[in-house]
DNA sequence: CTCTCCCT
C-alpha cells in the first residue's frame, strides 16, 4: 500500500490484513502475548493493535492531536512508533519521539522495538534517560527515540520548539505526573508555532476526553465528536479494542472494621478455597506490609507445613534490590502459590507475572503539599476509581482473574474518578522556574490541563523571589535565575550549589546535594539486635554539627574504603544509593564547571563545618527552627511546632541544638524534621537579610519579613 | 521514635 510521507498529499487508505488468520486469532481475547515463540513478524500481526493500525495512521494524517486509548498489553508503546516509521513520519531527518514516565520502561521498550525491527539498539532505534543513552549521535541515524518525560522537559530548554520531532507520543499520560501535565501545556503552545507537528497522547483509562478537549481549538457546544466527524476539529480519539482477560470483581457486603485484618483473612481464604494462581495484595505502606507478612506466615505455620508451600513476600521501594527481585521472580518448584504484599509500586512500576488474584484494601499513601505551612506530608487516602481499576487489571495479564475489594460496592461508587494530578498537590517552585526559563512569564495564566491553585503558585513565586531567582517584577534574574533553571535539581539545592563558590566548599556541597537526592542511604535493619549495631555504626560516622556533616563523613569514608560493598554492609549503608549519588555528583560537577564564576575554583572546605552549614542556609533559610524553653522546636517562619526526626543525629548525640536548618519535613504523628544541622541565628540575618529581621525587644527574636511579588 | 512513587 501507499504510505504517506508528511508534507505530500495523503494517500488513499488501503486495508492490509494478516493473511491466514481468522478474526478471533487476530483480535479479541489476546492481551498478554501468548505467541512469544512465533517470529516477530507474525507476533506483531496478532497483537490487538494491529487491527487499529490504519485507524491510527489515518487519524494522524487528519488530526493534529490523537488520543490513543488502549489497555496495557495492547502493544501501543512498541507498535505505534514502528507504524509511524513505516509510513514516512521519520523521513527527511525527522524523528518519532515516545516518552515514558520511567527509566526502565524507556530502555526496555526501546530494546524490544529494536529487536522487532532487527536492528541494533542505538541505531535506528534509540533511547535517552539520565546517565544512560543510546542514540546514534554522529550519523543521526536514530529515527525512533524513547526518552523519559523528565528528559524531554529538559530538552525544551535547549530546543523550545522540539524541531527534531515529527510526532511526539506521550505514553502513560493518564498517570498525570507533573512532567506530563507541564509537557501537555507546552506541546499545546508548540503546536501553534509548528502546525505540522503531531501529538499523540497514549492513555490506558477513560480520561481520553479530557485530553482531547484540552487540545481542541474548535469547540462548539452540543456537538459530540461523532457528529462532528469531518468538521474542523483537530483532535480525536482512537480506541484499541483488544482487551486483556476478564477480571471478576468482588466487594464486601459491609465495610471492614480493620482493613489489614480483612486483607489477611481474604488471603487465607483464597489459599484455602481458590484454585491455583498467585496473589497480589495492595496495602498503603511498608509498616502494614511487614505486619501482614508476619501475620499470614504465623497462620500458615499454625496450619502445619503450609509455610513451605505458600511463599509470602513483601514488595516496596525501600526493600533492598535483591529482595525486590525475589518478589518478581518465579518461586522454586515446591512452592504452590506466591502471595505478595505490595505498595503502589506494583500498580504501575513493577509487573509481576502470573498474578490471578488481587486483594485491594482501597487505600494509598499520597504526598500532599500544604500551601499554608509549606509542609509536604504523606496522607493515607482512599484510592480513586481509576486506581482501583488499574489494580484489578493486574490480575488479568495471563488469564482470567479475580479481584477482591475490601470495601462495599457503594463505597466504590463514591470514590473520586481520578487521583488528583500531581501538579495540584506539589510545591511548584521548580515547575515555575522551568516555565520562566522557557520565556513563559505569565505562569498564572499558563494553560494547565489541571489548574493549580493561585495560592500554590504564589507560594512558589515567593520562594523563587526569596532565593533570588526572580526579580521584584517576577522575571527570571539574568544570572542566578537562569543558571538555577538549568540545574537538574530543585531550586533550593541549585542555589546551594551556586553559592558554594562564595563559601569555598564546592566539593562538599556537591557531595551533599548528591546524597540529598537519593533515598535510603541507610539500610533498614529488622530486629533489635541489628538495630543496636546500626546505631553503633551511625555513632561512628555522626557529626555533632548535624546530618549534613554526617552525610559528608559517610561519603568520604566510603570513598576511602574503595567504595566497598562490604564496608557498606558493616555500616548498614546502601551501596546502590551511594553509587547513584556518585553518578549524580559527577553530573552536577559538570554543570558547575560551566557556571563557575570567573576566577573561582572548586575549593574544598575540608574541616570547616561552618562554611558548609552557612552554604546550606543560602538555599534553605526558609527552613529554620528554634528550640524553645518548653523543650519543643518551632519553625522560625511561622512558629509551627515541629520535632526532630528520630533518624537525625541531632536527636541522638551531643547537646541539643537551639537553632537548626532542615531540608525536609515528614508528617506522621506530627511534623518531623529530617536532615538537620546546627546553625547560629546570626547567620540567618547575614545570609537572608531580606527574609529575616530582628524582632526587637528582649533576647534573640527573629521575625520574617514577608515580601511577596 | 521511622518513607507512597517517580524523575532531571
Amino acid at each position: 500500500m501507499a504510505f504517506w510521507k508528511p508534507g505530500t498529499a495523503a494517500p488513499q487508505l488501503g486495508l492490509e490484513r494478516p493473511t491466514g488468520l481468522s478474526e478471533t486469532e487476530a483480535g479479541d481475547t489476546i492481551g498478554y502475548n501468548p505467541h512469544y515463540r512465533l517470529p516477530f513478524k507474525q507476533q506483531k500481526l496478532l497483537l490487538p493493535i494491529a487491527r487499529a493500525r490504519e485507524n491510527i495512521l489515518y487519524a494522524l494524517e487528519r488530526y493534529k492531536t490523537v488520543v490513543l486509548v488502549g489497555e496495557t498489553g495492547s502493544g501501543k508503546s512498541t507498535q505505534v512508533p514502528q507504524y509511524l516509521h513505516e509510513s514516512g513520519w521519520t523521513q527527511g531527518d525527522r524523528v518519532v519521539l515516545c516518552t515514558q514516565p520511567r527509566r526502565v520502561a524507556a530502555i526496555t521498550v526501546a530494546a524490544r522495538v529494536a529487536e522487532e525491527m532487527g536492528c541494533k539498539l542505538g541505531g535506528i532505534v534509540g533511547y535517552a534517560v539520565r546517565f544512560d543513552s543510546r542514540v546514534d549521535e554522529g550519523g543521526s541515524r536514530t529515527r525512533i527515540k524513547f526518552v523519559t518525560d523528565g528528559l524531554l522537559l529538559r530538552e525544551t530548554l535547549y530546543d523550545p520548539l522540539l524541531s527534531a520531532y515529527s510526532v511526539i507520543i506521550l505514553d502513560e499520560a493518564h498517570e498525570r505526573s507533573m512532567y506530563t501535565d507541564v509537557l501537555l501545556g507546552l506541546l499545546k503552545k508548540v503546536r501553534k508555532r509548528r502546525p505540522e507537528l503531531r501529538i499523540m497522547i497514549s492513555s490506558a483509562t477513560a480520561d481520553a476526553e479530557t485530553f482531547r478537549d484540552f487540545f481542541e481549538t474548535f469547540t462548539y457546544k452540543g456537538v459530540s465528536s461523532e457528529q462532528s466527524e469531518g468538521s474542523n476539529h483537530d483532535s480525536t480519539i482512537v480506541s484499541i479494542t483488544g482487551r486483556q482477560h476478564a477480571v471478576d470483581v468482588f466487594y464486601l457486603s459491609k465495610a471492614p472494621r480493620n482493613y489489614l485484618r480483612s486483607a489477611v483473612d481474604t488471603v487465607l481464604s483464597i489459599i484455602e478455597s481458590e484454585g491455583r494462581g498467585d496473589v497480589l495484595v495492595f496495602l498503603p505502606g511498608m509498616e502494614e506490609i511487614d505486619e501482614a507478612v508476619v501475620t499470614v506466615k504465623e497462620h500458615l505455620n499454625a496450619l502445619g507445613g503450609m509455610e513451605n508451600v505458600v511463599l509470602v513476600l513483601p514488595l516496596h521501594s525501600s526493600l533492598p534490590h535483591h529482595l525486590q527481585m525475589k518478589a518478581l521472580q518465579p518461586p522454586s518448584r515446591h512452592v504452590e502459590r506466591k502471595v505478595i504484599f505490595a505498595t503502589n509500586i506494583a500498580e504501575t512500576s513493577l509487573t509481576i507475572e502470573g498474578i490471578r488474584f488481587i486483594v485491594d484494601c482501597g487505600f494509598v499513601k499520597l504526598p500532599v503539599y500544604d500551601v499554608r505551612t509549606g509542609f509536604e506530608s504523606l496522607v493515607t487516602t482512599s484510592v480513586s476509581r481509576a486506581s482501583a481499576t488499574q489494580r484489578a487489571g493486574r490480575a488479568g495479564r495471563t488469564g482470567p482473574g479475580k479481584c477482591f475489594r475490601l470495601y462495599t460496592e457503594e463505597a466504590f461508587s463514591t470514590l473520586s474518578a481520578h487521583t488528583t494530578p500531581e501538579v495540584q498537590r506539589s510545591n511548584l517552585a521548580w515547575m515555575i522556574l522551568q516555565l520562566k526559563a522557557l520565556g513563559i512569564d505569565q505562569v498564572m495564566t499558563f494553560d494547565f490541563i489541571a489548574q493549580p491553585s493561585a495560592e500554590a503558585l504564589m507560594r512558589g513565586l515567593e520562594l523563587l523571589y526569596a532565593l533570588g531567582a526572580l526579580d521584584d517584577r517576577c522575571r527570571l534574574t539574568p544570572d542566578l535565575g537562569e543558571k538555577m533553571a538549568e540545574f537538574p535539581v530543585e531550586p533550593r539545592l541549585a542555589k546551594l550549589l551556586l553559592a558554594s563558590f562564595d563559601f569555598h566548599c564546592t566539593e562538599e556541597a556537591l557531595t551533599l546535594v548528591a546524597l540529598l537526592q537519593v533515598q535510603n542511604v541507610w539500610t533498614n535493619p529488622k530486629g533489635r539486635e541489628s538495630r543496636t549495631i546500626q546505631e553503633a555504626a551511625m555513632a561512628e560516622l555522626a557529626s555533632r554539627d548535624g546530618d549534613h556533616l554526617t552525610l559528608l563523613a559517610i561519603y568520604r569514608e566510603w570513598e576511602e574504603a574503595g567504595r566497598s560493598t562490604e564496608w557498606c554492609s558493616e555500616h548498614f549503608l546502601n551501596p546502590r544509593s551511594l553509587t547513584r549519588a556518585r553518578e549524580i555528583r559527577g553530573q552536577l560537577r559538570r554543570y558547575l564547571e560551566r557556571y563557575k564564576p570567573k576566577g573561582s575554583v572548586f575549593a574544598s572546605c575540608v574541616d570547616d563545618s561552618e562554611a558548609l552549614r552557612r552554604c546550606v542556609l543560602t538555599g534553605f533559610f526558609f527552613n529554620a527552627a528554634r528550640l524553645k524553653s518548653d523543650g519543643r522546636y518551632y519553625t522560625v517562619r511561622d512558629g509551627h511546632p515541629v520535632a526532630l526526626h528520630s533518624t537525625s543525629v541531632l536527636a541522638k548525640y551531643g547537646a541539643p541544638a537551639e537553632w537548626i536548618v532542615y531540608n525536609d519535613v515528614v508528617i506522621t504523628s506530627e511534623p518531623f524534621l529530617r536532615d538537620c544541622s546546627r546553625i547560629q541565628p546570626l547567620w540567618l540575618m547575614e545570609l537572608a537579610p531580606h527574609f529575616y529581621a530582628y524582632g526587637g525587644g528582649k533576647g534573640t527574636s527573629i521575625s520574617t519579613s514577608t515580601n511577596i511579588c
